[in-house]
DNA sequence: CGGAAATTTGACAACCTTCAAGAGGAGTGG
DNA sequence: CCACTCCTCTTGAAGGTTGTCAAATTTCCG
């Protein structure tokens, strides 16, 4: 768990051996989920952040009318609902996608850690603003972009995600991606007859093929064009200096 | 500028004296916008963050083909990119709605003051998780409701961010809102011509009007019913003292 | 007053959603 | 071991909604 965290905050923050040792000392509670379980629900008071270990969970919206929409999705060392740390009630759920694991941090814990450990907060802060850039991203997205273009930006993104997370260890152009059709048009907007054409149309391109939650990218350009896919809203290289 | 900034941030925060003497002496730089002028461009990488003094600016990615997308719009008091503040390039612009004055404050002064003052980063913080709350109602409302509805929640969050920053000043009923319909299209992901449908239809049902830049709302429970508007989102309750 | 921009209206085509049904797999219980 | 059910994916067809194209009207500004 500490680990995980660490390696997470060290892509974008540095921290000395003191900040390293306070985050290692965090208290938590590891939690395994099953498929479709709810990590959080809207309308909570969480006291605590959840931390990924492992596998993927979603952030989403229930709406009056028992329709869901998706907002995220989240790997291993992303802290989903940091988001929560200063709000009281949840305004959104997350559930697991596929069996996941996952630690739960005090809000306490945390906040006492920025105290004592500013470079930590800031690092935390900074996932927080990074997450909220990636919504920005998936408003344009959903909004503005036809089907074709959505999903392929989608899918660049998740893989892209994934492979700055796990380099190459996850296999050639392999990225771990469970989610049924129907919650991919939950995810876009798209209703799931209009998902499963639009895939079989980004199937015959040779870009990519995703089956049995496996995302398998065959030609990264060819996607990233269809896609209009820009990573620098990722904010994946180094930052400046704290 | 100053009294701007603190009575903001006193909405959330719990602020004491030496916060307050602190962000008084925070320095700044005044700026008036013309309509349409940008603050920040895409790709720029700014030293500085941008306070709204007065009127209104609006977020908004700019696609390869030249078309627009509007993000979120921003009213006196709001720090519409402390988003900007840990990373490097700006993946948006930030543009005036209308005339509008800004206040210019240099990123290392925020971040000085910071360390000598963690409330006040912590009130920040807390502006830009909320701003990220807004975001994800913002995925769901142009994902998933029809033209009619998405069309009312957005009046229904203007409106209601309006009325929680200037309480009736404002007039009853009435809210400053100086967009075209081409613009409030970029905005919801419609065309101009189902825009100007459904701001007719929205008329029709007596629950709003909005003409020369101006808002007005006739029947609050009808446009919220509409809208399927649930303010929880907006966190606008008194949180958990810090 | 004149020209540009914004709003409004009409018509049509394209697209997407809904409705419906069938195929393939996984898991359960007899 | 097989039958059954449930779920996901797939395909077809019909209908409605939205976008595009085009043009008229109004408003805004110089």
């Amino acid at each position: 768990m500490h680990a995980v965290l660490r390696q997470k905050l060290q892509i974008h923050s540095a921290l000395d051996v003191d900040d390293i040792a306070a985050l290692n000392k965090l208290p938590y509670q590891g939690r395994d989920l099953a498929d479709g379980e709810d990590a959080i629900c809207q309308g909570d008071r969480p006291n605590s952040s959840i931390l990924v270990i492992e596998g993927m969970v979603g952030r989403y919206h229930s709406l009056a009318d028992g329709h869901r929409q998706f907002i995220s999705f989240h790997i291993t060392g992303d802290l989903p609902d940091a988001q929560a740390l200063f709000i009281a009630e949840m305004d959104h759920s997350i559930r697991a996608m596929g069996a996941a694991k996952i630690a739960l941090i005090p809000h306490e814990a945390i906040l006492a850690l920025f105290v004592r450990r500013p470079a930590v907060g800031l690092a935390i802060w900074r996932e927080t603003l990074l997450d909220a850039a990636i919504f920005r991203s998936t408003i344009t997205n959903n909004s503005a972009r036809p089907p074709l273009a959505r999903a392929a930006h989608f899918f660049c993104e998740q893989y892209y995600r994934a492979r700055a997370r796990f380099g190459r260890r996850s296999g050639v152009g392999i990225c771990y991606l469970p989610l049924s059709q129907a919650q991919l048009g939950d995810t876009l907007g798209m209703s799931i007859v209009t998902v499963n054409r639009t895939l079989q149309q980004l199937r015959r391109t040779g870009a990519m093929d995703w089956t049995e939650g496996s995302l398998q990218v065959k030609n990264w350009s060819k996607l990233a064009t269809i896609g209009e896919f820009d990573p620098s809203y990722l904010h994946l290289r180094a930052p400046r200096r704290l």
